[in-house]
DNA sequence: GCAATAGTGTCTATTAGACAATATTTC
DNA sequence: GAAATATTGTCTAATAGACACTATTGC
């Protein structure tokens, strides 16, 4: 296997990126509307090449600030700003009609933000339900036949993405990524439950990660924004591997 | 964010693979020998361009049966050959001191195979026990600094596969990737031991992967090939995914 | 018999989940 | 007081891990 650097087949990079929120008991994704062919029109994730002197985290961290104006935090930082993790690589070589795209898809969890789209191109993004971005519910079986109303595989990519935020709250911290720097308990139970769309026990869920050590760090403050009797503030503690896991619950 | 066709900065795309077996109760990877600079004479992950019109997926089951002849199935495939799937990618500007190369790098799992190079570049492979290729004990913290002693981020890659091969046995039937079409309980357990590196009670492995469900199907046959009381012969289930878990011990 | 491995049974400490009861706020 | 949420406590069924014991081979 001669390694000729004349000879390789040139490819263009690009970094996509999940950014996952909860907004109003809903798992919701940024999606962007394409302005030009092909899938003009169409909803699609935002995304870019990737620069000539960059690496693949920092073009995905770039293009995280430039949507959303949030700064990512890679592991463990406590400024306010998003988890980013790298998903996973895209290169069909059909995946974009006009060349040869390979794309490394990125994953970020943001808590909810103030406006959808404060920086960049406003009028084109938005913040969508996971379940309307891929299809899910709005339409009857036909002929077995989803349709997700993305571009391009951005619906696999979605999918991928959704179904890594799923599985990894169960056995990491990442749940509080979603919370803002302080939040409750109560606030942290809807976070799961709106990412698993279940419905889990107040009572238990409070034993359990008041339980688990590590994963919160009580704050001193309380709030009553939620009506009811005042809750106890907490931060993320400095766990990100929990012991024993938050387990979903059977199908 | 225009999307100029012409003016995007040119990248090779490579796959690299991590591909693991047990051999004689230790876990170990295919290193190939580098012929050329940089890195001449170190040892390195097998790999190579992904070519024009490949799908990723495709370029490393090409490269992986290159490599050991192994056909990689998918997901559940029952036919004699390796399990593959995609791993992370790379793409540090200066990975690779002649240009810039991306890299997917993916993750293969084999039963302990005849020959260690079957087909392809025969005395430039082997296996090798991943300890050693992750420089883990056989130097003593020099200033703190462990060295690998594999070429260009190769050392980042394997860690990377060894820990997801490691936790991934723990809640999918994965681990009888590891072993031959036909497999006793004690055979499966010395694979969980080398992968993880620990000693498990015998008695309590059986009753744990014989209760659980879809991951071991009996195939009729008995074989004494360890010694000691002829032991009942299985094949793997359909399970994917293991219910309950099998749980690494604490460390 | 002895050594080795396979396989079953039993006991205990821990835990997940169901749910009762109490606490503290707003209306 | 009624309604809402927070928080603690209790009970039970299931389970992980420790380990005794039996089974079946080769020598």
């Amino acid at each position: 296997m001669p390694y000729d650097p004349s000879a390789f087949p040139p490819f263009a990079v690009t970094v996509d990126l999940v950014v996952l929120t909860v907004r109003r008991h809903a798992l919701c994704a940024l999606a962007v509307r394409r302005g030009e062919e092909p899938y003009k029109g169409m909803w699609a994730l935002p995304g870019g090449f990737v620069r000539a002197n960059e690496d693949l985290a920092t073009a995905a961290a770039r293009e995280l600030a430039e949507e959303t104006g949030l700064r990512a935090h890679d592991q463990g930082s406590r400024s306010p700003g998003a988890h980013l993790e790298q998903l996973a690589t895209y290169g069909d070589p059909d995946r974009d009609p006009r060349m040869r795209v390979v794309s490394v898809a990125h994953l970020a969890l943001a808590p909810d933000l103030p406006s959808p789209t404060a920086g960049g191109d406003a009028r084109s993004a938005r913040w969508a339900p996971v379940d309307a971005l891929l299809g899910v519910g709005d339409a009857e079986v036909r002929e077995g036949e989803y349709k997700s109303p993305l571009a391009f595989d951005h619906g696999d990519i979605l999918a991928a993405g959704v179904e890594r935020a799923r599985s990894k709250i169960e056995y990491s911290s990442l749940a509080t990524a979603f919370c803002p720097p302080e939040f409750t308990v109560g606030e942290l139970r809807r976070v799961y439950e709106a990412v698993w769309g279940v419905v889990l026990d107040p009572r238990n869920f409070h034993r359990k990660v008041t339980g688990t050590p590590g994963f919160l760090l009580p704050s001193g403050g309380t709030t009553t924004r939620q009506g009811g009797r005042p809750a106890q503030l907490f931060r993320a503690g400095g766990a990100t591997l929990l012991n024993p896991p938050m387990l979903r619950p059977e199908v």
